[in-house]
DNA sequence: ATTGGTGCAAATCCTTTGCAATAGC
DNA sequence: GCTATTGCAAAGGATTTGCACCAAT
């Protein structure tokens, strides 16, 4: 099938390989992303992991983040105004937004992110990551379902 | 010099359908995205229509862009951090951005939205737009091209 | 011991809000 | 004339920066 979800292990692995350091934050900040089915904000992840790590600092989740995408265990995702997203599922999937509430959920079911990144390499770019944000009515605020 | 392009008209008729107004500040934003073959920031618009309606205030600019957005007339992509950008082009199109630069090109080929929001539409969405980003490395900053 | 990382607080950037004046209908 | 819309200024929220202390290697 596809990847049984890397031990954590992993990522202290990677950052010595890089000369970084296995700090607490970095590796509880991955496990409560792994621990999360969907996605959450920076700061729902701080208010998360203060249960274990208390006084993790703002600037401090930020850039675990912002190293956890770079190192490719995480994906940011932008989906309209407000806090940017985060998720470290293991397979690749996409994302419905509610333009009226705001709700945000998984999209499931085969996108040919193949075929995009071909093309995207047809134009000279190396394609790290395909993010696909359909906007739209979620079920309970589309018209006739209440 | 003057818009060959499809006629601000339509946006006249448009908001007075709706019991708006058609203002010079929306007519000349319009206009102004559609004159763009890219996407622009809010501020980016702001400082282009100031040439013609100068002092043109941000709110105007936010709130005018949001009602192109509701009207169909426009599409707002959010891209990373920073600014949202906008586009009012007619065709279906996606981007790719580089993760490094920052910069911001159009994908252009042929994406199966039709798929993508019949996908949505059986987990009860009512798909409005679809966005694609693909993330990467541009021309410029790939390994190997300089 | 070294130096990368963290926390604090303030700064910055983007976007929205409140209200009086203006201009479209 | 009625009221939507604008502009001003300031607030609001998300993310980043600078610097001193601490902890992983």
């Amino acid at each position: 099938m596809d990847a049984p979800s890397p031990a954590p292990a992993d990522l202290t692995e990677l950052l010595h390989q890089r000369g970084q350091r296995a700090t607490p934050q970095r590796l509880v900040i991955l496990r409560e992303l792994r621990h999360r089915a969907h996605h959450v904000t920076a700061d729902q992840i701080r208010t998360a992991v203060a249960q274990e790590l208390p006084g993790m600092s703002a600037p401090t989740v930020y850039a675990t983040l912002d190293l956890l995408v770079e190192l490719g265990l995480a994906r940011r995702v932008d989906a309209g105004p407000g806090a940017a997203l985060y998720d470290a599922r293991a397979e690749p999937h996409h994302h419905v937004v509610c333009r009226r509430c705001g709700r945000i959920d998984d999209l499931d079911g085969d996108v040919d992110t193949a075929g995009l990144r071909h093309t995207a390499e047809r134009q000279g770019f190396v394609p790290h990551s395909v993010e696909v944000v359909i906007t739209g009515l979620c079920p309970g605020c589309a018209p006739g379902s209440g």
